[in-house]
DNA sequence: GTATTAGTTGACCGATCAATCAACTCAGGG
DNA sequence: CCCTGAGTTGATTGATCGGTCAACTAATAC
């Protein structure tokens, strides 16, 4: 065949490759299978990619490209307030939970445990993508920071908010229910509430301050994204 | 060789598959592996395992026999108060990751997102499994739910724990690191704590109730489990 | 028009995959 | 003492694995 439009069949090869790795992991896709979904021949792949995981870690690196235009940037376009972005973004994974009828979570979750132990490369790329996620979660808390007690540390709660996201995805896929994910939403909803209602300082370890008693902040409930308030 | 003692061999090979399959997946495992470590030749294991898939329920039915005696049991005989129960078994997992150096997390988290969409059987038992590790926490909190505000579910609270867990090793195996663990604890310490010390409705959705104002429960602070109170 | 080179092709490689099977061993029952 | 059958053996199967390579195509450079 002739030479295609520039790179075309590596976006083809990574995309292809980025759907059969989230929806069977990484060991378990062949690269005939890659190569057939594609309609690409074994050669071309092995002249864009030296290894199946050099495909891989493009993957990863693309991963990394579409978190803001394809995760945050729909969510924020709609909601503008912080902390109801980051329920929006969780929202998103629910949708694609149910959308997928169970197939597909949190792709970079899915790759961690399979390849943190065992793929040094390919775990560090994991652990840069849940930084960006953290990152930008960490971002609309601290935006959020005049709404919450002193003490609480955006990064963390951050962190803590990825954390229950990646647990959720698992617990829901397992059972096949959505319940687990809105159980996790709705308690850090409780969670985020009482942090916003409470004046006081966090109670967690990390170097504690008093602060002045702040008036309530209500947040919404419920785990849908609700209207962009101007 | 010889007959061996009843099932020698059986046990033998679920041992062996348990471990290579905690550490490096069920795909990424070979049957030669299992064999290898196993000291046991093919036909010995497609003797007692039609298939490999049956050698991974084998394993999976394994796990959950050993959630009381090796999980549960060890943490309890230590701990009496209810709350801490859940910390130390929490704390369990903290150690075993440190302790293989990140290679061993959960071991059914593992192969929860690995086989979940592909391997129906296999998800039925990891369901059960997780529902045990639930079932287990949530007595812990039904034992302390006088200390908590009416309105809180304690098989829900206890499904937000395992969820947090699971996100927890995921996340410290992926960044090779303690600190998202340590931090998902804290910050489930933090939101007990104010549940316990408020005696107000919780303030999530379900069939909320007021009920009257209870006097303070303190917590104790960090992860490693205190001594037992007799 | 010729040289260059980015990109493509598919046959082919040895290794490994899960699984099979006919032959064998040996403890326990009669 | 022989028989039976649970348990063991390891060579072997065909499929698939990730990866190689020499030949080829076509667009661009000169």
């Amino acid at each position: 065949m002739m030479a295609r439009a520039k790179n075309e069949t590596r976006e083809r090869l990574v995309e292809t490759a980025r759907q059969l790795f989230l929806r069977q992991g990484y060991t378990a896709t062949g690269v005939a299978q890659i190569l057939a979904e594609a309609g690409v021949n074994s050669g071309s792949l092995y002249y864009f990619f030296p290894t199946k995981e050099d495909l891989l870690l493009a993957v990863l690196e693309h991963y990394k490209e579409l978190l803001c235009p394809r995760v945050l940037r729909p969510v924020y376009d709609r909601l503008s307030d912080p902390i109801e972005r980051v329920f929006g973004v969780l929202h998103g994974y629910r949708e694609l939970l149910i959308a997928s009828d169970w197939r597909e979570g949190c792709p970079i979750g899915n790759l961690a445990l399979e390849l943190s132990a065992t793929h040094p490369a390919a775990r560090r790329l994991i652990a840069e993508n849940f930084s960006a996620w953290r990152d930008a979660v960490a971002e609309c808390l601290r935006r959020a920071a005049d709404r919450l007690p002193a003490g609480v540390r955006p990064d963390q709660l951050a962190l803590f908010v990825l954390t229950l996201m990646e647990g959720a995805v698992m617990l829901a896929r397992t059972y096949r229910s959505i319940e687990p994910y809105d159980n996790a939403v709705t308690q850090l909803r409780d969670y985020l509430e009482r942090l916003l209602a409470d004046g006081t300082t966090w109670s967690a370890p990390k170097r504690a301050q008093a602060s002045p008693r702040k008036p309530r902040a209500r947040i919404r409930r419920g785990t849908a994204p609700r209207k962009r308030s101007p």
